[in-house]
DNA sequence: ATCCCGCATT
DNA sequence: AATGCAGGAT
């Protein structure tokens, strides 16, 4: 059974959702709201970011972790992701809380210094990298694999599921990231836990559709 | 495999 | 009352 590139799932996203939105928010912003999202709905994550006005590195460095913790509050795991967001803060620090020097750095140099960072997983620090430090690393989310696995291409680990999108489509941040947006929207609307095939773009060759 | 945590939705 | 949500650590 032939089953479609990546390239060609690309373009069936964009015809089906429209041109792909971008992770809203200064560099900062989208680092600490990677990590606030973490099994977390997104409308969680906006509340606190409401009432934190704009989150700046060295004064999350300077604030009492108590404060922080009721900053983010509304996302969940408060005390975890606290901790979290002072890691990544304080990685931040060594680079001068400057991001051109940071996305100066070798993408596989950053992504190993992410995953080094008690609370930084694979999807968070690949959200990080694409979408902050603008580095081409593929986010592999849970919506992502259960889009591959229903579409029947057999992947068993992330590994193969890297390969498949990053082969087959140009190293480039920007595609990776309107990507990963698209997948998402597609697991929002049709490809959740339960999926909803009525009007899916893939129904028609998604051998896990349910009639 | 299980636990971690707050909140919206059902 | 139960479930689910842009996960990660143990």
């Amino acid at each position: 059974m032939e089953r479609l590139t990546g390239q060609q799932v690309y373009n069936k996203l964009v015809e089906a959702y429209g041109k792909p939105r971008w992770w809203p928010g200064t560099p900062y912003e989208i680092m600490v709201s990677a990590v606030l999202v973490q099994n977390t709905a997104w409308t969680q994550v906006e509340k606190a970011l409401a009432a934190w006005g704009e989150p700046e590195p060295a004064k999350v460095l300077e604030m009492p972790v108590e404060q922080l913790q009721e900053t983010i509050r509304p996302c969940g795991f408060m005390k975890a992701k606290a901790a979290t967001i002072r890691n990544v803060s304080e990685w931040y620090r060594g680079y001068g809380f400057d991001i051109e020097k940071a996305r100066a750095t070798s993408l596989d140099r950053l992504r190993r210094e992410l995953l080094g960072l008690k609370g930084i997983g694979a999807e968070t620090a690949d959200a990080m990298l694409v979408f902050a430090l603008h580095k081409p690393s593929f986010v592999i989310d849970a919506y992502t694999r259960r889009f591959l696995d229903r579409m029947g291409y057999g992947f068993t680990d992330d590994r193969q599921i890297r390969r498949f999108f990053e082969s087959g489509l140009p190293a480039d941040y920007q595609i990776y990231g309107w990507y990963h947006w698209l997948l998402l929207e597609h697991g929002k609307n049709h490809c959740g836990k339960q999926p909803t095939c009525d009007g899916c773009a893939f129904s028609t060759v998604c051998p896990g559709r349910i009639l």
